[in-house]
DNA sequence: ATTATCTATAGATCTATAGATAATGC
DNA sequence: ATTATCTATAGATCTATAGATAATGC
C-alpha cells in the first residue's frame, strides 16, 4: 500500500516524513534540478504569489518546463511541497519551547522562533493561504495546540501573563508580527522591536519590563523600506 | 505645518482634488461604468493581487476590455485611481486626531483609525505596494509625518508614552495590525483586541490599562478565518 | 536499460487596439 | 454631433503534454 513513490495524501501529510528534497536513491542531475525549482519557486511565489507563472519559474532554474511538469505534475503539487519544507523546519521549535526555563521564557521563544519563521520566508504567505483553501481542517500549527494552551494557562497562574487573553490572540499576534517580513530585506531585525513592545503589551502589568532591542529605524530607511524596495533604488528615486 | 499647495510632482495627486468619479459633466453611462469598474478592480485585485487579469475585471464589471482600457489606459493608471480614492479617506482622519483631548488618546485614534483603513480594504496592500515601486518619493502618510512626530513628543513628555519608541515604530505597528486585513471579513473587529495589546505595550510601564475590547476568539473560528475562508466552508470541509 | 531532460506544439487566456455600432447631451 | 461602448482580432504568454534526445546507475 505504502510505495516507495512519494504519494501525498489529501489530507495532511504525515510529520513523521520530513520528506527530504528526494529519496537519496535518484538521478544526481534530477535531484539538483528539483532542488533548483524549489528555490526559484520560492522566489517567484514570493514576488507573484501563488498564481506565479510555472514557465518562468523553470526559466529562471535553468530548467525545461518538462522538468517541473514532471517533479511537480500541478501547480498544487509544487505549493504542497514547498509548505511541507517549510513546516518541518518548525517543528523544531518545539524542543526549544520546552527546554525554556520558565512559562514565561517559553512564550517568549514562541513567538520569537514562529515569527522568525514567518518574516525570513516571504513565500509562506501565499502558500499558506492556498493550503488553508486546499485542506482547511489542516492546521499547521495543529501541533502546537493543546502545548501552547497549557503553557498560557501556566504563565498566567505564574502571574507574568496578562489574565485577559488567550492562546488564539497569541497566534494572532504572532501572524501579525510575521507579516512584517513582506516589508522586504531591508527591515532586517526590527521586527523585534515590534515584538518587543507585543509582548510588553501581553505582560501583566505589574511584572518589569525589559528595554527594547535595536534601534528606532530612521524614517527615510523606513519608506525604502516599508514597501520592498532597497534602499539603493529609494535613494535614488529621490 | 507643510505648505499648503502640494507640488504637481508625478503621482502625488494634490489632496485637494477630492478625484470624485469623475468630473459630472461626462455621459451618465460613462459615469456608471466606470465606478463598475473600480469596484470590480477592487475585488480582484484583492484576491489576485496587482496582476490580476484586465480582461477579468472588465468581464465582473459586465463592461466590454476596451471600456476599462479608455477609463485607464495602462494597468498602472487604474491602481494609481484606486490609490487616490482610498487616500482621500486617510485624509480625513487628521481632523480627528485634532480634535482628541491628550495626546495619548490622539495617538490611539491615530492608530485605530490607520488599522481600520487598512484592515477594511484587502485591495490595500497590493496597490501600495505597487504605489511604491512607481514613485518611491510619494508616501502616502506624508502629510501626518510632523504632525505625528510632535506628538509623540508631547505624549512623551505627557508620562503615557514609553520613552523608548519613536514614530517609525508607531507606523510599524500600525502596518501590522493593519495586515490582519487579509485574514478574511470573518475576522470582523477581532483586530481592535491586537491593537489593545498593543496599545497597551506601548504605554509608558506605570500607566493604567484599560480592559481588552471584544472577547478572545474561538480557536475554531480563528482557524476558519485564518485564512480567509467562510465560516460556513470551513464547517463543511470538517 | 532506465530514468530524466529538452524541444516543439496545441489550445487557452491575456494585453492592447482598430473599426463598427450604440447611447447621450445640447 | 459627440462621446462612449462593443466586437473582433493580432500578438504575447501561459499551461500541459507528446515525442525525440541525453545522462545516469547498475
Amino acid at each position: 500500500m505504502t510505495s516507495p513513490t512519494r504519494k501525498p495524501q489529501d489530507g495532511v501529510p504525515a510529520p513523521s516524513a520530513p520528506e527530504r528534497s528526494l529519496p537519496p536513491s535518484r538521478r544526481r542531475d534530477a535531484r539538483l534540478n528539483r532542488d533548483r525549482l524549489i528555490v526559484s519557486a520560492r522566489a517567484l511565489l514570493a514576488q507573484n504569489g501563488v498564481d506565479a507563472s510555472l514557465e518562468a519559474i523553470a526559466r529562471q532554474a535553468e530548467v525545461g518546463v518538462a522538468t517541473l511538469y514532471r517533479n511537480f505534475p500541478t501547480r498544487d503539487d509544487l505549493v504542497r511541497t514547498l509548505y511541507d519544507l517549510s513546516l518541518a523546519e518548525l517543528h523544531a521549535v518545539r524542543a526549544e519551547i520546552e527546554a525554556a526555563p520558565t512559562s514565561w521564557d517559553a512564550l517568549v521563544v514562541y513567538t520569537e522562533r514562529v515569527a522568525e519563521w514567518l518574516v525570513a520566508d516571504p513565500s509562506l504567505p501565499p502558500i499558506l493561504r492556498r493550503m488553508a483553501q486546499l485542506d482547511p481542517s489542516a492546521r499547521p500549527a495543529a501541533e502546537f495546540d493543546g502545548f501552547i494552551a497549557s503553557l498560557v494557562a501556566r504563565a498566567k497562574k505564574d502571574g507574568t501573563l496578562r489574565s485577559d487573553v488567550d492562546a488564539v490572540d497569541l497566534a494572532v499576534l504572532v501572524t501579525m508580527v510575521g507579516s512584517l517580513g513582506s516589508l522586504g530585506a531591508g527591515y532586517a531585525g526590527q521586527w523585534r522591536r515590534q515584538l518587543s513592545i507585543v509582548l510588553d503589551g501581553l505582560r501583566a502589568a505589574d511584572a518589569p519590563r525589559p528595554k527594547l532591542p535595536g534601534r528606532p529605524f530612521n524614517a527615510r530607511d523606513y519608506q525604502a523600506t516599508v514597501h520592498g524596495l532597497t534602499r539603493r533604488a529609494a535613494r535614488a528615486a529621490r
